[in-house]
DNA sequence: ATGCGTGCAAACGATTTGCAGAGAA
DNA sequence: TTCTCTGCAAATCGTTTGCACGCAT
């Protein structure tokens, strides 16, 4: 638990990581984000990477799974829905619109639940990587 | 990537896991689980928890879902749907029906997608844990 | 000048694995 | 007996944190 801010200054690591998130073409992990942007002659330090990542993630500018292994991150619209089809070869992720989530709050409505988040996480193959 | 095998012998402690597991209200950690054993008397090795879960989950009779701290685990027939509505307070796992999921497919057609597997985890709060 | 943000390395918690011994077949 | 499974402890891996310094304000 841990507030951790607002954006109080602008650094260059700051922006470094948050472009390079945006950049990046479907979930990446931290250690992978930390990885490239050394590549692109950016040094950022590993510990600066998860921090940003976080920030971006409790201010809702970026979008974060969990997955065996580790979370990895995705940069999101604030507000956004949080739904996306993700190719399991290439990483692409598609963010899929919400046609319907009725059934869920219906579905907890029934159970007596009080919906606080939901995820819905779809992995596959894009057309580029299906065989 | 590693076949852990099928069940070759029986011993104790497999099936203690395994009740164990079955016993939970709803998701469980391996490190709950393995807390829970031994306070029933059944002395089992952490490690031997996780690899009878892991085993349990690579023969389809357990599920699992990451959450950041680490992955949790519910036993379930094999096949079953994965569908669940998790109480964030107590833990309580209801199984949702999936009343329509061929928008998932249809969304993955309409992005040249080929699904292999999807995962919808809803959290909340149960009827109980409500304030 | 004032502190927030950064980098490094140590700390951490969860999960995995090597190895020798116990128990199932 | 044979060979798998268990237990323990050490090893990993991803992520977080403490601390001193640099840079944005």
């Amino acid at each position: 638990m841990s507030a951790t801010i607002h954006d109080r200054r602008n650094t260059v690591q700051k922006e470094a990581v948050k472009e390079a998130l945006e950049t990046a073409p479907g979930f990446i992990s931290a250690g992978e984000l930390h990885h490239r942007l050394n590549e692109e002659g950016t040094a950022v330090g590993l510990a600066t990477v998860y921090r940003q990542l976080n920030a971006l993630v409790e201010t809702g500018r970026a979008d974060t799974i969990n997955v065996a292994g580790g979370q990895l991150f995705r940069a999101c619209e604030p507000g956004d829905h949080h739904h996306h089809l993700v190719c399991e070869n290439c990483g692409v992720a598609v963010k899929i619109d919400p046609p319907s989530e009725d059934w869920i709050l219906a579905a907890a409505a029934h159970n007596g639940f009080t919906v606080t988040r939901h995820v819905v996480e779809v992995f596959g193959r894009c057309a580029a990587c299906a065989v």
